[in-house]
DNA sequence: ATTTTATATTGCAATATTACGATATAGTTT
DNA sequence: AAACTATATCGTAATATTGCAATATAAAAT
């Protein structure tokens, strides 16, 4: 069918899988490492950076703001993009809370 | 077109973007969570866990362990899955990397 | 040997994602 | 104001994902 049936989850798993699910792409993923490189936020010289169309890159940048992983704002004509930390530190967290676990489980089973 | 052009990136942003897309569902969030909880690999009792049909189950199952975050051993009858260290650890150490740079970042510019 | 149990595979319909050309919007420069 | 620059949106084609019924496979129990 297509559509994922959320309504089965928590709300954490679903929150969860959407901010993995911005991440969880090539060209976003080279997005957040060019924004961590620059440091200062340079705008979207990200289109300069990554072979994709502009309203490639400008959608890939909707996604990532739609699920908070990054800001931007209105700089004169151009905008200035940067990354958004609270987006990541729930990934982080659900990830720590993984390998903690997976650290204290002393018997491998498979 | 609905093709991710894989080779405009890197290798390890590809990688990055199968493993974090391979966890980026409810359902196989939900997953790992029983896999987690149940310490000892219970097999898939997660088909009677998840909301959802047994071949979906299986469906999501194997995107998990071809991503290398589960893996699975014949038990008799049944199979045994479990979590795979190694492929959370890639994911954590990317997140590790991004929230080391935030830190050190001290202007905010959004 | 037949039935039961556990899991995987196939085929398919519904929906989502990716990418981009064309175009719109809005600030900047001339 | 006209031209230019930066970014967003629309529309659309190609492809991918989700979910499941039906069916296959294979070990276990009867």
């Amino acid at each position: 069918m297509g559509v994922t049936k959320s309504y089965h989850f928590t709300e954490l798993q679903n929150e969860l899988a959407s901010l993995l699910k911005a991440i969880a792409h090539p060209a976003r993923i080279a997005i957040i490492q060019h924004l961590l490189k620059v440091e200062s936020c340079i705008c979207s010289a990200i289109v300069d950076e990554i072979p994709l169309a502009q309203p490639t890159i400008s959608q890939h940048l909707k996604e990532l703001k739609n699920a908070g992983l990054i800001k931007g704002t209105i700089e004169g004509n151009s905008i200035c993009y940067c990354l958004n930390e609270q987006g990541f530190n729930k990934i982080k967290g659900f990830l720590e809370i993984v390998s903690s676990h997976l650290e204290s489980q002393k018997k491998q089973c498979c």
